[in-house]
DNA sequence: AAAACGCGTCAAGAACGTGTCAAGAAACCA
DNA sequence: TGGTTTCTTGACACGTTCTTGACGCGTTTT
């Protein structure tokens, strides 16, 4: 999940930014002025910025050169001059791209991508930890006390809708459905030897499951 | 000192841009089309490439992709297009920025320092090493205990795209479809097939190997 | 209090996936 | 064109995973 920080002094446009990435896959965090933006980009884990340079507050070349005090994350720069001194001036502050309005929608969403695809490295990597063990969704892979712990195709789909659900119920027939098919949303004995292995293979008594909570008659729960 | 591939098949803008970066203190290797290009970035040590799509002998996205598939050198391109689709296009196959024309000197010169910045402080090299072999991803070549392996085009392949995942499990559909097409994605014969010529080839003990490892029914994966 | 239900556990056979060898077909190169 | 490399395909043994049934236990319902 990439998380984008958009700031603009045009509530319109913030508005029809932040829907449009949503609606992209994208997290937004918006922002109004400079101030709130650099506070946000500090509290947050922000993956690519997009600034408006015309901010009521400060001069958006500052906000460029307070970013990069502290922080090297990919900036894209929406501005309505087309003059070069401009963009010049903005990019040796330390932008990384400079998009002249008006732009198209599909071109501000690849210049994202590719922002993103940079800066992508050091983003933060979709794991989800426990303090038994740890379930890395990119990599498909589960380890414990550091080893990784093998898991059958199946153990791993269950596994990997609870984990995506954390603290959340999760109801029998969704997990058939969603592992099995919807055909086997009544094979509630398929789950119970699976949480059984995957208790097995995962926590520390199996019999007393501290993560792979059950719900009697409802469903199950992964708890952090 | 930053050196700078410029790729332009018009011999008076390729000859203007030579002298006027190199008047900023630039140093240029100049290539008139797709091929030399990708010749010339890989025998010089190229800090930024500024790529003019309108190539005689192939796409410019190809040349894109090309160095994209071992380099991760910033790519600036120039075009006469002002269309969004291929600014799309261009961005979304590994460009990282897109100037068009006219464009004024100055403003290419700051993109310039704004892709020398980012790319000045990777310089990653494309080779991958374990304990028993080597994998030279921009020269295509595998070398076990200081001696060239020999591969064939598809167990490249296949090796390439499980070494440029290292630790990540890849499914055995997404490389059937990305070395032998989508509609080979149920082939896993093939697979099985090539993961056994790599292991006799790379691994010690082919049958216990201990860096192309198979995870039964979900795919598999490069460990170091 | 007994019965019914849901859950966890274990074990075994069936079904499926994988590794290996080998040979014919196709592509490539000189 | 001939010779070589590479790709595709088949057969079989082996290992893993899935499915299924049986049983014990605790909780809830009758």
């Amino acid at each position: 999940m990439t998380t984008v920080l958009i700031v603009d002094d045009e509530p319109q446009i913030l508005r029809a930014l932040q829907i449009n990435l949503h609606a992209h896959g994208y997290t937004v965090v918006p922002a109004a002025n400079g101030t709130t933006a650099l506070a946000a980009a500090q509290t947050h884990a922000i993956d690519v910025v997009v600034l408006d340079l015309g901010l009521p507050d400060m001069d958006g070349l500052d906000v460029i050169s307070g970013l990069r005090g502290w922080s090297e994350v990919p900036i894209i720069v929406l501005s309505a001059r087309h003059g070069s001194h401009d963009k010049v001036e903005a990019l040796d502050a330390g932008a990384d791209d400079y998009v002249t309005k008006p732009f198209g929608l599909d071109e501000l969403l690849a210049r994202l991508r590719a922002a993103a695809r940079r800066g992508g490295s050091q983003a933060s990597q979709p794991l989800v930890t426990t303090p038994e063990f740890t379930v890395d969704l990119a990599n498909k892979q589960v380890s414990r006390h550091g080893e990784a712990v093998r898991l059958t195709p199946t153990e791993w789909n269950v596994l990997e809708l609870l984990v995506r659900n954390p603290g959340r119920l999760v109801s029998q027939a969704q997990i058939l459905s969603e592992v099995w098919g919807p055909a086997y949303a009544k094979e509630t004995h398929y789950l119970r030897v699976y949480m059984a292995q995957l208790r097995r293979k995962l926590e520390v008594d199996p019999a007393n499951p501290v993560h792979l909570l059950t719900e009697a008659g409802m469903g199950y729960r992964f708890a952090l």
